[in-house]
Formats: C-alpha cells, sequence, structure tokens
DNA sequence: AGAACTTATCTCAACGTTCAGATAATCAAC
DNA sequence: GTTGATTATCTGAACGTTGAGATAAGTTCT
C-alpha cells in the first residue's frame, strides 16, 4: 500500500495510487498523484471559472479575450497574434473568438495602420464597461477557489507552479 | 509595480500580473498570478502527455480509459459509469471513447450479467499488452516534467494540491 | 402487481478547437 | 527590384466534447 497523511481527508487521487500500487507496484506513484492532482484541480478550476463567467453571458475563451485587451491597457488594442499567444490557442481559435466578440458588440476589428496583413482587435466601450464590471467579481470567485489555502501556502504554491513553468519555457515576453 | 523573485526568472504569468497592476492596480492579483499559472501549466503538461501517447498510437482521453481499466485488476473491466467518474467527462464522452477503442480492438463490450442496463468495457489482451508496455515511459515522462522540483518540493506540491482538491470536493470512493 | 422514480447507457445536434492549407503582406538578400 | 522565405490571418474539414433527450432496466412504495 501506500503512506497516507493519516491526519488528513482522503482525495481521489489517493483511491488512484492504491490501486497502481496493488496493480503495478514497481511504477513511482508520486508523478502520477502530483500530475492527476494537477489535472483533476484544473478541471474543478475551469468549472469554477466558467461558472462565473457565465454570469455575464460570456464563456471562458471570450473573457480571456476581453481581459487581455483589457489588461494591455489604453486603446485596448492588440493584434490577433498577442491575443493567441496569450491565450495559448492557435490563430483559427482567436479567429472565431473575435468574430463571436465582435458579433456581440464587445469588440472590433480595424486595420493595422503599420501592417497591412494584422489586425487590431480594439475593446468597444461596451466591451470595456462589460470587463470592468466582471472583473470584481472573477477576482473573488478566484480566491474563493483558493480559500482552503492560508497566505503562506498560496504564495509557496504559486512559486512552485512557476517554477516548473519556467523549466517548461513558459517565458514569453508580451 | 509588483514585488519580484529577483533571484529567478519571470515567466509570462509575471508580465500578465504587471499589465493588471498598471491597468486596474487595486485588483488583488495574487489569485490571478496563482490560477493564471495553474492554467498555463495545465496546458503545458498536456501538450507533453499527449506527444508520449501519440508516440503509442493514443491521444489522451484513450489512453485514460486504458490506465483506469488496467489499474483497476484483473479482470480489467469496468462499466460505463465508473470510466465516466475517473475520467470526469459526461456519458456520451464515454460512449464514444469506448466505441473508438472497441474499433481498435483494445476494449470489449461485455452485458453485464446482474444489471442489464449497464455495460462492462474490459481490456482485451492487446489492450492489456499495450497499456502494460506504455506506462513505465509515461511514468518516466512524468517524471521528467517535473524535473525541475527536488524531492521535497514535489511533496509540498502534492500536498497543496491535495489540500485544494479536498476542499472542492474530489473525494469520491473509485 | 402497478406506478413513479431513479439509474445506466446511448443518440445526436451544436459547438469550439485543432490541423492543414490558402491568401496576402512584409522582410531579407542578391 | 525581383526572388524566396517568413509572418499574419483566415478558411474549412475533421474531431471530441457537451447537453438535452431517448430508451431501457432496475428500485421503491403502496
Amino acid at each position: 500500500m501506500q503512506e497516507q497523511e493519516q491526519e488528513h481527508e482522503r482525495d481521489t487521487v489517493d483511491d488512484i495510487v492504491d490501486q497502481w500500487s496493488r496493480t503495478r507496484p514497481e511504477l513511482n506513484s508520486q508523478p502520477i498523484a502530483l500530475i492527476g492532482r494537477l489535472r483533476r484541480l484544473n478541471v474543478r478550476v475551469d468549472t469554477a471559472l466558467r461558472e462565473y463567467f457565465a454570469e455575464h453571458g460570456l464563456d471562458s475563451s471570450e473573457f480571456d479575450v476581453l481581459a487581455t485587451l483589457r489588461r494591455s491597457g489604453e486603446p485596448y488594442e492588440l493584434n490577433a497574434r498577442a491575443l493567441l499567444k496569450s491565450a495559448m490557442v492557435t490563430s483559427g481559435a482567436i479567429t472565431n473568438r473575435v468574430d463571436r466578440l465582435s458579433a456581440k458588440g464587445l469588440v472590433e476589428r480595424n486595420p493595422c495602420p503599420n501592417d497591412r496583413r494584422a489586425v487590431l482587435v480594439r475593446l468597444t466601450p461596451a466591451g470595456k464597461d462589460l470587463i470592468d464590471a466582471a472583473m470584481p467579481g472573477h477576482v473573488r470567485n478566484e480566491e474563493r477557489i483558493l480559500a482552503a489555502l492560508d497566505p503562506e501556502e498560496r504564495v509557496q504554491l504559486d512559486a512552485l507552479l512557476k517554477k516548473l513553468l519556467v523549466a517548461h519555457g513558459d517565458t514569453e515576453r508580451l
């Protein structure tokens, strides 16, 4: 079997690890557990974020585009390339997202004066109002998601995740 | 601006946090950073796992089903309900996955003797051989993904993720 | 037994993404 | 300046998931 922390509740990954140690005990179960937890937590977090975005009539991908434009500062305008790098999706996905947001009147496409290949996507006033109204609640929602950790634990977790991200090359300048 | 750890490389989320503190400085940036890192890391990990699965002719969802059946122990057989809970997807997704794996000859559907509504999905010998051959490399791949953390840091990260998972109710018995 | 409810799985349309490829513009080098 | 390579975006088919609903079987209550 596997050593368990007696004083804490078991999670689903504990069971998964137990199953592996019964059936393939020679496999190193620590990375299975750690990456399993990372992925399962991500699903839970996704769900919690999506529920909040839906209150504002948005899905996660739309919220992400609006937030990226908003945090870029005035004039709240970026080209598609910047949006796809920030979102870690393909160019086709950005085309579709901008199409949808544009149909909702939250962003508009403008030709880029310097580069006629490029398109500048800009928040409309309605888009800015929406994301400005939604952000404080979004952050409160994120705080709620992390509520189980005390301040020191949050700093620890953030540092560990960052260390892995740096190792994986997630260091592009925006 | 934001306090930075001077001795470590910056990651993309550091830039995102800087942008927010310039344009909406009153927002609490810690949860933005932490959840942003969790989600970005998950994308990187997904990609790294998928690349390995592809070497064995599988995608992530197929690997997940085979691994779930394998770790359940002999006779490597579960009903669809158990598979969807483990994978955190809907029943329709499991139907499709089992269809695909069945077409590849890696699993087979059998009627459940006790409950005629239920279907038992079982690894075929070919399916068992494939997942048994793939697991050691998969674990080595996961170890590589985590290579930037020393043993103590891995234990810390695992404990923090587990704490959040328990708080979010990821505690179903398998 | 019969009715009402729950559970297990499958079906199918809608949707968003990826992947490959098309188009068009810019840049580099000769 | 023209050729060739690169960059920016869009297009469209293929794919997997979701969500709602259908079917069928098991369960509970009277």
